[in-house]
DNA sequence: TTAAAAAATTTAACACTGTTAAGTAAATGA
DNA sequence: TCATTTACTTAACAGTGTTAAATTTTTTAA
């Protein structure tokens, strides 16, 4: 029966649709925007169709993660094969990893739990800059007698808040290590960012 | 009338109550189990009395973030009255940085918008480590002939991913730098990091 | 004290969400 | 052609944020 044949294909297909309608979807207006009647619209279904092909929500975001993780994996080995030196190699996979974060924007997110609503939310609000300014002005002082420009206060502020940032995120979305790990990484980073501008 | 005063006083304290409720409810059950009826019922009213104290849920949100800046500000600035060397200063606020995030993880979550149900989805993925395997390969190489061990890539390998993690997080929830500032933190912090490995 | 006005609070409703069960139409097999 | 399976839709439930109307309570004025 090469009909079943077709019939498994259609299928395929349909499941395959899914996760590109809701992909579209999110990348038109933000994973807020995606619900099962959404897709279901887009495919041209009613939405409790959309259970024969995932168990529900939860999956079509899993299987979307999963497709994420398989992209950044081919970018990474890619640019892993432009080099020969591990060291060249390894700083063109850390630029293709930013990057795919910003390209895949929708897939990074759901991948690595960055929040999409809150974003116009924290501007506007002065009291966001307080612990900056508070912490800005230490690196000023640590600096003197140097005066140093905005840039380069700039720069020195956002390397010490993305490290530490970036270990609180991963920590909390897949809490990853374990604490002396990260209490070694923490204090490794910031002595090592304090020597570079101590001198 | 101090009548008047009286009921402006109470006024405050349900205004206050609410956000009281809204952070019980967030830490027992994460932001997803958050919703007016719920905090209704803790204040013990319903739902549609919130809005006179708070124009919508978002407002909520809002006013729980301005509380965690404020009290990340206070801690950073205790952290910094324990010391005199601006180097120790920064070492300390960074590491109250820290304890901030993990002490008080539901405001952090909202104040940076690290997401909070996608925890146990990336999990028990195998396709989430084959981009950390990638990266971990070429790590290992680059140490040789040194045969690294476990704890000695890990390390490397989280604070290159915390810093341009960080990095990325921090840009899409609250777009901060220019291209060319991002690319040069990025490529100082990598090139840094692959110094401090080959020596 | 009582009637009227104002404020406080609740009930009901709307449009949406994810999800399930029941019903209907279409395709398939004998 | 008839029966059975498959495909699909409609209807419903419990939940969400939010608004308007109805109701109760409190305050004010006569």
């Amino acid at each position: 029966m090469a009909s079943k044949d077709r019939i498994l294909r259609l299928k395929e297909e349909t499941r395959c649709n899914i996760l590109d309608a809701s992909l579209k979807i999110v990348k038109e207006g933000g994973w807020d925007a995606l619900s099962m009647r959404k897709i279901a619209d887009e495919i041209e279904y009613t939405a409790p169709i959309i259970y024969e092909y995932y168990s529900n929500k939860g999956a079509i975001l899993l299987e979307l993660t999963r497709k994420g993780f398989l992209l950044l994996a081919k970018q990474l080995e890619e640019a892993k094969a432009k080099h020969r030196l591990p060291a060249k190699q390894l700083e063109a996979m850390w630029l293709a990893y930013w990057d795919f974060a910003f390209a895949e924007r929708e897939l990074y997110q759901v991948m690595y739990g960055v929040e999409t609503s809150c974003c116009e939310m924290a501007k506007k609000m002065p009291e966001s800059e307080l612990p900056t300014d508070l912490i800005w002005d230490v690196i000023v002082e640590l600096m003197l007698p140097h005066v140093a420009t905005e840039d380069e206060v700039c720069i020195k502020y956002y390397t010490f808040w993305s490290v530490i940032h970036g270990l609180i995120s991963i920590n909390m979305v897949n809490r990853g290590n374990s604490d002396e790990t990260n209490q070694e990484i923490l204090k490794l980073a910031i002595s090592g960012i304090i020597k570079s501008i101590t001198g």
